[in-house]
RNA sequence: GGGGUGGUAGUUCAACUGGUUAGAGCACCUGCCUGUCACGCAGGAAGUUGCGGGUUCGAUCCCCGUCCAUCCCGCCA
């Protein structure tokens, strides 16, 4: 083997005659007869390297056959190129490497795709030969921010006193929130572990055995659908802090993000970050994770509804419904096709029963759609109450306020997209607050928790959890960056009595709780601080930093949308023995929906 | 579980309203070429049109089923 003595992204003129070796990889070959130029790749760079037929014949013919992404290591001098064949573009063009002595590593198999063009070929592929994916310039640079942003976190908490306490990842399982990854036990017949969904309980248990800051980066689990920003695991950056209150965890969580977006890509965050209730984030931007890069709040159409004509509207708001609108500046770009489109989306997705609309022309009066059920009076309040413009077009939905504020905030966010709104180049980091501690099932007619069971009810809001449950607001927190969701968190409960009332509010009865909480039930009869904590994405945080759309492209091996790994093809099936082994007998196919 | 889009050469795409021998770029193979860096020139090989069925004289194209990818809804405490 040639060892090599630099990488193939530092040899400038400084080294002129140097005699020097590298290896790496073909990563393009340019064949002019006598005279033959290989870039050749590694995750430093590329540096040109020549073979030349007159000045070393037997090297030579060994370089005319060799192929893309073959492994090779040469030994050479680094020669200047004649002036006209400098390469400004490269950090190494102006030198080449004339390779005196060649040793091939390893023939590669024609490439099943350019590794210089990562898009040459669709992601399913791509996906089959990721370990060739992550030889692309793209990939590499990925992973490299990637490994950057873990050890800023590490640095982080390490300085401020956190200690990484790692834990297990075979756990019991709790019927509670995400469906659970579930492992068969071989000593313990027909019994089962989980993956964790997140190490919840045990970081509670750690503020209990006085750990007081502990973080973790975890991976975690859950069994359900996935999205372009949801992966069956994935990484999070687990926190758990004892003797705090909400302000502390969320001051902490600012400074952390803070950090990262400094250290990462040099960019100054503001000093605080916006505060949203829960409410208000619904009611204005129709989501739990608003987009604050545009503006294009929801307005409340009530007060003009009420006195118009218009019959259907005026029922909904007379039984609790919403009618709320948004505003957008170019009417001209919404033809009857376009809204129709519009209407079948919003129809099919997000179950509304239509979408109104008017438009302003003049600027003067409502033209089109819902607006002769406005008289002339009403017409005018709208225009000077909520600002519309000549040229603007507004979008009305009316419906029970769930489907009109999630309707709305989708509709929001696609027209932004359309109207080119969002200034990608703008980071707007802000925390959602005050949620409400349950969520009303309505299959199962019975209150969920929002966040999980362990969240601390609002001090101030106790006294309503007999009469008013779905009033009460919880301790619990998210923070969200341009519209994604990239953490949250809460206070927890220490108190053996409080949380033994939140269990029975969620139907779990006593029995039930002992049997899946019981341990840490138990933990909080010997001296449980108060305390709280969050987690972070840590997938996601990376999507952000480096402007992707997709968690796929910051995890090494990612799985696809039907959680299989394209390049192992696992999931896959396992021998009658080792199913024997855990006690399992699998059903027919065909009696799956049994 | 539901909806949208896609699956044609190694790969990325094309193929009119259902019609004759399914084309092109890149990659590959052969030959030529001493300053290329998207090298160039000449030639060549390369296809179960995802899979299964149906309609038709005839299916890449239409229909049904199925698998895979992707995006979205539900779901994700």
């Amino acid at each position: 083997m040639i060892k090599r003595t630099h990488t193939c992204g530092e040899l400038t003129k400084k080294n002129l005659k140097e005699e020097i070796s590298l290896n790496g990889w073909i990563s393009k070959s340019r064949d002019l007869g006598g005279l033959i130029f290989i870039d050749l790749r590694d995750r430093y760079g590329v540096t040109q390297i020549v073979f030349n037929e007159k000045l070393n014949k037997k090297e030579f013919e060994i370089a005319k056959k060799l192929g893309l992404e073959d492994v090779i290591g040469v030994n050479g001098q680094v020669i200047s190129r004649p002036s006209e064949a400098i390469n400004s573009k490269m950090v190494t063009g102006e030198i080449d490497v004339n390779v005196n002595k060649l040793c091939v590593y390893n023939e590669s198999d024609n490439p099943p795709f350019d590794i210089n063009d990562r898009f040459s070929a669709s992601e399913e592929h791509r996906l089959r030969y990721r370990y060739l994916e992550l030889r692309t310039k793209e990939l590499q640079s990925n992973i490299l921010i990637r490994d950057k942003a873990l050890l800023a976190t590490r640095k982080y908490f390490s300085k401020n006193n956190f200690i990484e306490i790692e834990t297990p990842i075979l756990m019991k399982s709790t019927p509670e929130g995400a469906r659970d990854f579930l492992v068969p036990s071989r000593i313990h017949s027909g019994k089962f572990y989980a993956l964790p969904q997140s190490p919840q309980t045990y970081k509670q248990l750690l503020m209990v055995s006085g750990f007081d800051k502990y973080f973790q980066i975890v991976k975690c689990f859950r069994d359900e659908d996935f999205r372009s920003d949801r992966q069956p695991e994935f990484t999070q950056i687990d926190i758990e802090m004892s003797f705090v209150d909400q302000d502390d965890i969320t001051d902490m969580g600012t400074h952390f993000i803070q950090t990262l977006w400094k250290e990462i890509l040099d960019v100054d965050l503001p000093d605080k970050f916006t505060i949203l209730t829960y409410k208000e984030a619904m009611n204005t931007y129709g989501s739990d994770k608003p987009d604050l890069r545009f503006d294009m709040q929801l307005m409340n159409l009530k007060k003009y509804v009420i006195n118009s004509d218009f019959d259907t509207f005026k029922n909904i708001i007379n039984s609790d419904g919403l009618v709320k609108a948004v505003k957008v500046n170019n009417a001209d770009g919404y033809s009857r096709k376009t809204i129709d489109e519009l209407t079948k989306w919003l129809k099919d997705q997000y179950s509304v029963k239509g979408l109104a609309f008017f438009k302003c022309i003049d600027g003067e009066k409502l033209e089109g759609g819902i607006s002769k059920f406005f008289n002339e009076n009403i017409q005018s309040r709208m225009i000077n109450d909520l600002g519309i413009k000549s040229g603007d077009i507004v979008f009305v939905i009316g419906d029970k306020p769930k489907i009109v504020l999630s309707a709305l905030g989708a509709l929001r966010l696609k027209i932004a997209h359309r109207e080119n709104l969002v200034d990608e180049n703008k980071w707007s980091p802000l925390w959602v607050v005050d949620f409400p501690l349950f969520d009303w099932n309505e299959d199962h007619k019975r209150w969920d928790s929002l966040h999980h069971p362990f969240t601390s009810p609002n001090f101030d809001d106790i006294k309503k959890l007999d009469d008013n449950p779905g009033d009460v607001r919880s301790l619990g927190y998210d923070i969200v960056m341009n519209g994604y969701e990239i953490g949250g968190g809460s206070i927890r409960i220490h108190n053996k009595d409080l949380q033994s009332k939140i269990f029975n509010l969620l139907n779990i009865n006593d029995k039930e709780a002992n049997e899946k909480f019981g341990f840490l039930m138990n933990a909080f009869k010997y001296g449980a601080p108060p305390h709280g904590g969050m987690a972070f994405g840590f997938d996601r945080l990376i999507m952000l930093l480096i402007g992707s759309k997709k968690i796929r492209d910051v995890i090494a091996f990612p799985k696809t949308t039907s959680a299989m790994s394209l390049m192992d093809d696992s999931p896959s099936k396992v021998d009658k023995k080792q199913l024997s082994e855990l006690s399992l007998l699998l059903k027919e196919k065909n009696e799956k929906n049994v």
